[in-house]
DNA sequence: TCCCAGGCTCTCT
DNA sequence: AGAGAGCATGGG
């Protein structure tokens, strides 16, 4: 499968030109990360794993500032899905709502996160809202993240799990701590182990991840989605429900098949946007 | 002030 | 197995 984009080097910049269904404002602010400024216009920054990133769009140009190659080609390229045809996704949808969300929003990815931040996020986004959760999650890597020099990395999931329950205080997390703390602690000793679940069937991986406290359905199926690059997951929060229940309350169309998750992404934003008009 | 937030756990039927 | 209260905190 070859996608149509450019990729130039241009200074300590990269360049990528004409890449088709790639909205940086929209992909990185429609609830599925957590950790992105918008700084200004059109310029973004954040963290992702142990790098920073400023990134700019205008026009047809994506501007990954002070990128090397080898840091576009196994960091971004995957974090920003860029292997995955969207717009022959997108095309290949023929449900009337699902289109107008779809033409609205056009250019949501889906963003392949680290799977541990993911699950650890989510499990801090449940019966929360998202400046709230962008709060926790930014006092959680000021406070036990490794300084980067610009910024704070996500800390581990050996970092949190060496922690007391009472350390976590200063996230102001609510009863969501000691979720954090057991998530820590059973994905650091394996007892969940990422590297299996990734081998796993999505049932059988959302299983898995069910036995961490504080993980049911909804935040399986987000870290699936978001942490594993599981298009197929289907999180579906109080805006999917009412979506569903609205919309498709025999079964959900037959088009999404295999990609629901990136047609959830489209709607749930759609939706939600909707109700603050 | 009150309501609610990208839910989950626990308890009671 | 299905429904409902309670949960910590703070944004609007």
């Amino acid at each position: 499968m070859v996608i149509k984009m450019r990729i130039k080097k241009e200074n300590d910049n990269i360049i990528l030109e004409d890449a088709e269904c790639f909205d940086i404002a929209f992909s990185l602010d429609c609830g599925q990360a957590f950790r992105w400024k918008n700084i200004k216009d059109n310029i973004w920054t954040g963290v992702v794993k142990n790098k920073y990133l400023k990134i700019e769009q205008k026009e047809n140009k994506i501007i990954f500032y002070n990128t090397s190659l080898e840091d576009f080609n196994l960091l971004w390229k995957e974090y920003f899905d860029l292997d995955r045809d969207y717009k022959k996704i997108l095309d290949s949808y023929d449900d009337e709502s699902l289109l107008i969300a779809c033409k609205e929003y056009y250019g949501i990815r889906i963003l392949k996160q680290d799977e541990w931040e993911t699950v650890c996020s989510f499990i801090i986004s449940q019966n929360n809202n998202i400046p709230r959760i962008k709060g926790i999650i930014e006092r959680l890597c000021e406070n036990f993240g490794e300084n980067i020099g610009e910024g704070y990395s996500f800390p581990s999931a050996e970092k949190i799990a060496s922690l007391k329950l009472e350390d976590l205080d200063v996230l102001r997390a609510g009863f969501r701590s000691k979720y954090i703390l057991d998530a820590a602690q059973k994905i650091s000793s394996k007892e969940v182990d990422i590297e299996k679940l990734k081998e796993m069937n999505f049932e059988d991986a959302k299983q898995e991840l069910i036995r961490i406290k504080g993980v049911g359905e909804k935040v399986a199926q987000c870290s699936l989605l978001y942490g594993f690059g599981r298009i197929e997951g289907f999180p579906q929060d109080v805006w999917v429900k009412r979506i569903v229940s609205e919309l498709y309350p025999d079964g959900l169309p037959e088009c999404i098949k295999g990609t629901e998750g990136i047609a959830q992404q489209y709607l749930f934003h759609w939706r939600r946007n909707l109700e603050n008009l």
